[in-house]
RNA sequence: GGGCGGUUAGCUCAGUUGGUUAGAGCGCCUGCCUUACAAGCAGGAUGUCGGGGGUUCGAGUCCCUCACUGCCCA
């Protein structure tokens, strides 16, 4: 039996088999698409392209529902373009090396067999890593082949590939010759537990409840007289250069410049002024620590103060002849009050709120800590990252981001580049053991570049890892080029279309891959040899940011919490189309999702709802095959029409789908996901299912002799009809899709994938244009009838199977087309006969509408108490807006400034709700 | 402390430049195994659009204010 769909709709059963097949046919590998082009009359060569970068997930990462969420809607846009077939379209995926959290993982493996990277070296611990990545490091890619993900694999990138570190190389070694790569000792932040600096942004800030103290120190050489300070941190007293006062704080008036005995240390040192201290803050007085504060740091880069550095990498004492010398920070902070405490000194313990900054990777407290790290200066390459924004170049969506990307640009710090890590891509600087200057290079030097020593010694620590992923958009066409010419891909691809993304990495990604590519394509020439514009150097011209996946009640999720929803097992519970669909009907800009299985149920009923209706259909070619009629399938860019004599109900689903494909292609040019979701869902069950299917039925009578021809016609025009709309929903549920589709085909299909097939095109131009169909019109009159009769059966308590009498009063026009329609409305509303008349029978309960009134013979009693309450109800409604509507129309002021069609609109609408308030009254009267 | 959002049906959310009497899905209630689908069909109920004030012929939509709430930055 051909067109075959087992009853039960399963989807795993269907996409385990497609995600492979689409992998073994390589059908989304960029060159594949002429297929698609093909089809529809060979568009190929000169085209423009689509292209998308992945935002690289972590090598060490499990897919999660943001993930999901983000390459659901990736999905839909690039096979929608794709399905368009105007451009080439490309989606490059690739995974990011993710420094830290990587060598975390391997770290914690060569725990468990009682090693360290220490023991193993740099070089074999090296190995170690990419032995872990070769075993595991595909694990979230192998996730998203399962779901579907249209990205041509062939272009996979690791970032820690040759060309690419390549090109990170040559970033950094051109920024260095720019002048604009500086190194030098300054606070950063200091992950004691990963012994790396991080950014700003990689510290998360958590406000705790803490302590602060307040500390006596003794004036030197007066004895009796002291100041007191306040502090949250009297470890780092150790390292105090100086305690400051506001200058203007009477209470410090005369001890400006004198000098302190610094407790438990014994150093001295001054008493400063600076107006940078908050007069209200404790006591007043503060101690400075320019080597554990980044405040205190620029007060002793302006007071020329000393700094000195009093923890070790772990965070431990690091002064060697400290009785503290080694003692954990914490352990230290707690033996110190001890002994401030026994020396008379500790005047205060308070309860106090504080924010502590938390390494974002591991959760230690955060360090700030002077060290010598590299630096970007970042000011040249932001001015021209904001300079794109501002001439347009890049778009937001939502356009919130582009105020925040803005105020984030402007208020940029240079960024500190080197991680002391061994996994990541390592500095391409050499130390001189004589002159202690570095060397940075190309290629590995010989000697020192400053003093000609041959005692060089490659720099230990690597980049950050957003430095490599900030270069992806250039260094993935193949950026650097050797002859400055660029390459096929380079001139084909950048810049990119569209960047997909969460909001969470704007500044971590999206603000570097802005800031790198604007950079480094600025000096590349256009593919026609140009100059290259400034509005040509972005990295993509669009950036849409999505929001975050919360849980059912819109709790952030977290594994702390346990409400982590696990996006593959939801798939092998409700199928990957019905998680798409969720993701991309909730998916509306600048809302976060709160992701609820419910409504994947739904989705899944869906799709469920769609797997029958095409077994539906093929329940009836089979039939139509017996009875020796075969049907011409057909999969174009132009929607199925309808002869204008042509039955309602097919001029009807016609002007529905055409309605829809304009919705769907209007509604994904602008990111609404959840617009086209919905109205993909409304056309199949709302119309397809609901009423076309239904009506159809009366027509696909194949075995006598006498209908055939007008079964054979509704059977093609089904076919047509679901063939297209299969093609519309494809982007959204690509593996349902898929298989119906192929099954409508019986296996021969014109293209290997539903995928590479075209997409439909609306013939209208405008919303209001897709709306005003005739056929829209008169349908909605059938419908209204039907909905009604059926409404006031279940009033009157008809039985379900029983047919009844109806009884209509209407103008001609409804009349006419209720003739020609009567079977449809008797097998609908399970008519037993039509009667037209001037009048309805007395006495029969009534329903109305503004253009016809409908009674039903029936012996069943009425519900008298429900119908009155029903009927007043209705009068109230009905009153209230004939109420409104007066007011309006008896303003002068309205019927002046109101533009016609609103009047006009108003009008008639008065004159239905007057008419049906009336009819209302009556019935209210005849119970 | 600075900045940006949100508050619409029981729940999750739409609601274009102000314009006719505010929508969807899920959930809920009632009746149906009507041979594509009970993951279904048919019918039904549900809102002072957070409070207050203002602009306007007209406000869910614009302005002010208050309350609650979320996020980012410091």
């Amino acid at each position: 039996m051909p067109h075959e769909l087992s009853k039960a709709y399963d989807p795993t059963a269907i996409e385990d088999r497609w995600a492979e097949r689409w992998l073994e046919d390589q059908i989304f590998a960029q060159g594949a698409t002429h297929q698609a082009a093909a089809v529809k009359d060979g568009v190929s060569a000169g085209r423009s392209a689509y292209t998308l970068l992945l935002p690289p997930p972590n090598v060490t990462g499990r897919l999660h529902m943001g993930h999901m969420l983000n390459q659901t809607e990736m999905d839909i846009l690039t096979r929608w373009q794709r399905m368009l077939g105007e451009k080439r379209v490309l989606w490059v995926p690739g995974t990011d090396h993710a420094g830290i959290a990587t060598q975390m993982m391997v770290e914690r493996q060569l725990a468990s067999e009682g090693l360290t990277r220490q023991q193993l070296g740099r070089d074999v611990f090296l190995e170690r890593v990419w032995e872990w990545k070769k075993l595991y490091g595909g694990a979230i890619l192998d996730q998203m082949k399962r779901l579907g993900a249209s990205v041509d694999w062939s272009r996979e990138y690791f970032t820690m590939d040759d060309q690419l570190s390549r090109a990170v190389r040559e970033a950094f070694v051109r920024l260095h010759e720019q002048g604009l790569i500086y190194r030098g000792a300054y606070i950063v932040n200091w992950c004691p537990r990963c012994q790396t600096a991080i950014s700003d942004l990689e510290v998360v800030h958590e406000d705790r409840q803490g302590k602060i103290w307040e500390i006596r120190y003794p004036i030197a050489g007066e004895p009796g007289s002291s100041i007191v300070i306040a502090t949250t941190r009297p470890e780092t007293m150790l390292g105090d250069v100086a305690v400051v006062v506001h200058p203007n704080d009477e209470r410090y008036m005369g001890l400006h410049g004198k000098q302190i005995l610094l407790p438990l240390v014994g150093r001295t040192i001054p008493i400063i002024a600076d107006d940078w201290v908050s007069r209200e803050f404790g006591t007043g007085a503060v101690k400075v620590t320019p080597a554990h504060d980044p405040n205190d740091f620029a007060l002793g880069e302006r007071h020329h103060l000393p700094s000195i550095n009093v923890m070790d990498e772990q965070g431990r004492i690091s002064l060697e002849d400290s009785p503290y010398f080694g003692v954990d920070r914490y352990a230290a902070r707690e033996r110190i009050l001890a002994d401030l405490t026994a020396a008379g000194l500790l005047v205060a313990e308070k309860d106090h709120a504080l924010s502590v900054g938390i390494c974002d990777r591991c959760k230690t407290v955060v360090e700030p800590r002077l060290s010598k790290q590299w630096f970007l200066r970042i000011k040249p390459l932001a001015e021209r990252a904001i300079a794109a924004v501002k001439q347009g170049a890049i778009r937001f969506t939502p356009d919130q981001y582009r105020k925040i990307y803005l105020n984030w640009m402007t208020n940029i710090h240079d960024w500190c580049l080197s991680r002391q890590l061994w996994w990541g891509h390592r500095i391409p600087a050499w130390e001189c053991a004589s002159c202690h200057e570095a060397t940075v290079a190309r290629e590995t030097p010989t000697q020192c570049a400053h003093c000609g020593s041959a005692e060089i010694a490659e720099v230990n620590d690597v980049l950050d890892t957003w430095f490599s992923s900030g270069l992806l958009p250039v260094s993935v066409f193949g950026w650097p080029f050797g002859d400055g010419k660029p390459s096929e891909d380079f001139a084909a691809f950048y810049p990119t279309s569209l960047l997909v993304t969460g909001f969470d990495i704007l500044f971590f990604w999206v603000a570097r891959m802005i800031m790198l590519g604007c950079w480094f394509s600025a000096d590349v020439p256009m593919p026609d040899g140009s100059a290259r514009s400034l509005a040509e150097t972005v990295p993509f011209r669009d950036v849409y940011i999505h929001a975050l996946v919360r849980d059912a009640q819109g709790d952030k999720m977290s594994k702390t919490k346990g409400n982590v929803v696990d996006p593959i097992e939801t798939v092998r519970s409700y199928g990957t189309d019905a998680v798409r669909f969720t993701l991309a009907s909730m998916a509306s800009p600048g809302t976060d999702i709160a992701f609820n299985v419910a409504r994947t149920e739904g989705y899944r009923a869906f799709a469920n709802k769609i797997w029958n209706a095409a077994r539906f259909v093929f329940m009836n070619m089979n039939r139509a095959a017996e009875a020796g009629i075969e049907i011409e399938i057909l999969s174009r860019p132009e929607l199925p029409a309808a002869a204008a004599d042509a039955p309602l109900e097919d001029r009807w689903i016609v002007a529905e789908l055409n309605r829809t494909t304009f919705e769907i292609n209007t509604a994904l040019t602008n990111y609404r996901f959840d617009e086209a979701a919905q109205s993909l869902y409304g056309f199949f069950w709302g119309s397809f299912c609901d009423w076309y299917l239904e009506i159809l039925k009366i027509r696909l009578q194949f075995g006598s002799e006498d209908n055939r021809e007008q079964a054979r016609a509704a059977l093609q025009m089904l076919v047509a009809v679901l063939e297209a709309a299969l093609r519309l929903l494809s982007p959204f549920m690509p593996f349902l899709t898929e298989e119906i589709w192929h099954a409508l085909y019986d296996n021969q299909a014109p293209t290997k994938s539903i995928a590479l097939a075209p997409y439909p095109r609306s013939t209208h131009g405008s919303t209001h244009a897709a709306s005003q169909d005739p056929a829209l019109l008169v349908m909605q009159q059938l419908q209204s009838f039907i909905t009604e009769t059926r409404a006031l059966r279940k009033e009157i308590g008809i039985d379900e199977k029983a047919e009844a009498p109806v009884f209509v009063r209407t103008e001609a026009m409804i009349a006419e087309m209720l003739q020609q329609n009567a079977i449809v409305a008797r097998r609908l509303a399970r008519v037993q006969e039509l009667h037209f008349c001037d009048a309805l029978p007395g006495l029969l309960t009534a329903r109305s509408t503004a253009v016809f009134d409908l009674a039903i013979d029936y012996q069943r009693k009425v519900d008298v108490a429900a119908e009155r309450e029903r009927l007043s109800k209705e009068i109230a409604r009905l009153e209230k807006g004939l109420a409104s509507a007066n007011a309006q129309l008896g303003n002068a002021g309205f019927l002046s400034k109101a533009p016609q069609h609103v009047v006009e609109g108003l009008r008639s609408q008065k004159a239905d709700s007057e008419l049906l308030l009336a009819k209302a009254r009556l019935a209210l009267a005849a119970l």
